[in-house]
DNA sequence: GATGATATATCGGTAATCGATATAATGTTG
DNA sequence: CAACATTATATCGATTACCGATATATCATC
């Protein structure tokens, strides 16, 4: 029960999954202009009808090991005012975010299959 | 932003989804008649195309705590042979099981909702 | 000048997965 | 029969990272 999956289907890591989301929102967000923390949270949250939403707790830290990883790039904005680190996609992210998003697409379809299964009234 | 949600939809909550899905794997598995966990687990990869899967470290203690919890209730088989602990849902676990498919399914929807806008081409 | 929104950062508590390990009965194969 | 794989359950510890709380600072508005 604990070999690798013979098959290749994408495979539901619940570890991984809630990370997956937190950084394809991030990835989303930015996919279109670079966008600074804030921009992105809110961002997530008027696009999302409120199922979405970045704690700072959360945001912040999320978006430092994206940018460890190399999925975005942060430059802290040079005008006065605010200090604003804004972030923007590098190449790498944008293929991490249509692989990523290919991955948790069959995690979706493997979640309704299951929800169907789950509905359905016992003889 | 850390308000509580004024508009009563269903939120992502990171932490409680990998918990859930578990749980709804469990709730869907003995929806129609009593089984054993390992019957559990072998039952979940059959049915999923190998997109879930249970391990042990993670098999027996979601057991463990969903029967704490009052959704399952197991009871040793008496018959001679290996012994068995066999799992049935509980009225509370049924109930359970609606409502949080109920809430994943909204999930899900946002996260589709996600994914597109994820994949539109940039302008 | 007080309040609230904007903006970023970090820490500690918490919770759960997951690999590893243990135990044991049963089935299978040479 | 000896060795091995499968069935079956259990627990522990390392890891991970979310999330609430807390801190700091700027700016607008009343």
């Amino acid at each position: 029960m604990s070999e690798p999956n013979p098959t290749g289907d994408q495979e539901f890591d619940a570890q991984g999954f809630a990370r997956g989301i937190h950084e394809l929102l991030v990835l989303a967000a930015l996919r279109e202009s670079p966008r600074h923390g804030y921009q992105i949270a809110l961002d997530v949250e008027a696009h999302s009808n409120g199922v979405f939403r970045f704690r700072h707790g959360t945001l912040y830290p999320t978006l430092h090991r994206m940018e460890a990883n190399g999925f975005i790039q942060g430059r802290w904005s040079s005008g006065a005012g605010r200090r604003k680190k804004v972030y923007s996609l590098t190449d790498t992210g944008r293929r991490h975010l249509s692989g990523e998003a290919d991955r948790v697409e069959d995690i979706l379809a493997g979640l309704m299959r299951m929800l169907r299964r789950a509905r359905e009234v016992p003889a």
